[in-house]
Formats: C-alpha cells, structure tokens, sequence
DNA sequence: GAATGACTAAATGAACAAAACGGTCATTTG
DNA sequence: CAAATGACCGTTTTGTTCATTTAGTCATTC
C-alpha cells in the first residue's frame, strides 16, 4: 500500500475540504486520512493554500468535461447555453465540495474561498463567451459584446435559480428553458 | 424651541443610522442628537426597530416619488422602466442612509436590516411590476408573468450597474439604456 | 534521500470581567 | 396632571487574557 502519496493528499484533502470546509480542515487532519506525514504533504505541495487551488483546478477540469457534454452541434446555440449552465449549476448544488465552499465564502468569507470562487465563476464565464463567439460567427445571433452577453446570461440564470428560490417555488428545467429563450434570445417587444 | 419632537428624533435617528448604521446606534445616543430624554422616544416609539421602520418607510415613499418622477406617459415602456430603475439605483448610490445598510446587511447581517432591505427591494419590484401590467395592457410589450419580468428587469439592472463594476468599468446611462433594450426588449435571435 | 513527526511561532477561541445596551418606570417639570 | 425625563435593571456585547491549536520547518529515521 501507499504508493501514490500525492494522490492520496489530495482524496483526503478534497474529502476534508467537502465534509469541513477550507479554514477548518486542518493539515494533521489531511495527513492522518491520508495515511501520510504531516512533512510529505509539504514536499508536493508549497502550503495549504496550493494544496487547495490544486483541488479547485481538477474541480474547473471537470466542470469544463460536464458543460461540454451537455453540449450538442446538432441543437441551437440558446438550448446548448441553456443545458450547459443547468448542468453546471446541478453540478455545484450536487456537489458536497462546492456546496461548502460557497457556503463558506458567504458566511465566513474565507479570502482563499472567496478567491477560488471567482476563479470559478470566471472559469464558467469564459466557456459561455467561446459559444457566444462562435454563434456570432455563424451567424446565429446578432453581433454583440460576448464578455457582457456571457455575464449577462449567467446572472439571469443564476438570478432565476437561486434568487428567485428564495421567495418563490423553484423553476422546473422546462420552465426555466423556456423563460431563458423568452427573455434573451425572442424579447419582450411585440 | 423643541415642539415637534416626534419629528426631532426621527431627524436624529436618520443621521445616526447614516453615519453609523443601525446597530451602532444607541438610543442614548439619538436622544442626545434630538435633545430629547431617552424615555421619550419610547413615547413616541414601541422600540428601536420601529422607529427604524417608520424612517424607511418614508424612504420608501420617497422612492416611489422618484420612481414615478422618472415616468413619462409619452415615452415608451422600456425607457420608462429604464429611467425609473436608474434614478433607484442613483438614488440608494447617493444617499448615505441606503449605502450604509446595504453595507451593513452585507458585512453584518443585522436581521432588522435584513429584513428592511428585502422589503425595499420589494417595493422597487412591485413598481416595475404595476408598469409591467400597464404595457401588457396596451399591447406595449409580449404577454407575460408581470412578476418574473420585474424580477428579470431588476436583477439585470442590478448585474450591470453593481456587478459589473467589480471587474470592469462603469457602464454610462446611455450603454446601459441601450443593453437594457437589447437583450430584454429586441432580444439575441436573428 | 524520501518520509516523518516533534517542534516553534503565530493564530485562535474559551472563559471571564467590564462596559454598553435597549427598554422601564418612579420622579420631576412646566 | 400630563408629558418628559434619566437613573436604573436585566441582558447582550465587548475587551482581555491565556491555554490550546494551527501551519509550516527541519533534524532525525529508515
């Protein structure tokens, strides 16, 4: 046993973060799930902090690997944006590690947190401004800024789910389809 | 001097919670400001927190007055929202009272706060809500839930003049009239 | 020479004491 | 005598102390 130690910190690692959170998950912690060192979690990684952004990059990766798949050549641009940001958004709801960060970021506001949350959300920015690129390119919407198209769309979606869960019963998939192509893409005017 | 007291402290407590917030304002401290001996704003006021929703309430009033300021009857519906949201968020940008307590329902979490917050929102979005009903009426705009589409309108707002500040520069009032057209009102498709 | 855990300086938080708080009410005032 | 008041009360918040815990190091081990 023990062969891929570097493997190892990081399971323990990404499974302490989930269940504790960043500030309190504790190096001694990660080293005894490990079965490791406290010292060999400092020789693959420089502090705490790299450790963490290490887990955050695999995090982006796979997110990366979810938004593509829900992408489909053969659909429009605004189902392909629409099914990309739903499952990204499950994503982070199903997800015990980002469920937590995000707690914490709100609540304590962890400046490492917060950081990595950003880098998050910009990370999900700059895959919806490729597409917007690309269906400008073909000629499937009208011209336009892709950065304020991305950012736009993405706080409608978040707006519509999180937000409007607050005060309201929560949209289905098909509604929320439906109310993004209604706003962004059709308009209100007759 | 000293016959309107009701009036007296509810100056003192306005300028308190302004500068200071609500939480770090005593009610010793206001009836030093309104020359006024503590019992008797109790006189007047079954607690601090009423005293503090009767000062919001009338900064709701005021804010329905510049929101319908704003209003035109022979200009269009979206310039109308458009004008009316903008002199909102103006208005909460310029007056130190609506600064300090978005502050302090951030940082803080005050609940008394909170709560007041939420119930300004409110206020702002029942009004786009009214406006909404009124063009749905006139064939001004598509037909639609009033209440989502007030939801959309201000949380879009709110994204572009305080979320996009954050990262990029300022939007002026004519970029932001002009995004507010296009991507609610013309919409994204060919 | 890669892995380790005892070690250190810094950060944290439990526990306590002191101060400040919102709200009351017996007394004062005009 | 009705309206105004501030000393007073129980509670909450704040400042302080100090023992514990923490991230990170490094001499020792295998």
């Amino acid at each position: 046993m023990a062969i891929d130690r570097r493997k190892q910190i990081i399971e323990a690692a990404t499974s302490s973060f989930s269940l504790y959170g960043y500030k309190a998950t504790t190096i001694d912690q990660v080293a005894k799930l490990a079965n490791v060192g406290k010292g060999t979690i400092y020789t693959f990684f420089k502090n705490k902090e790299e450790l963490f952004d290490e887990i955050i990059n695999g995090l982006i990766i796979e997110m990366k690997a979810v938004a593509n798949e829900a992408v489909s050549h053969s659909d429009s641009f605004y189902e392909n944006v629409h099914r990309a940001l739903y499952r990204l958004l499950e994503f982070r709801k199903q997800h015990q590690l980002t469920i937590k960060l995000s707690q914490e970021a709100r609540d304590i506001g962890t400046p490492a947190v917060v950081e990595v949350m950003e880098k998050l959300e910009l990370a999900i920015l700059n895959f919806i401004k490729d597409k917007v690129v690309l269906a400008i390119k073909k000629g499937e919407i009208k011209e336009c800024d892709p950065e304020i198209t991305a950012f736009i769309m993405m706080k409608l979606y978040i707006a519509l789910i999180f937000d409007w869960e607050k005060k309201h019963k929560p949209l289905g998939k098909a509604e929320l389809s439906q109310l993004f192509e209604f706003y962004i893409f059709k308009g209100l005017s007759t």
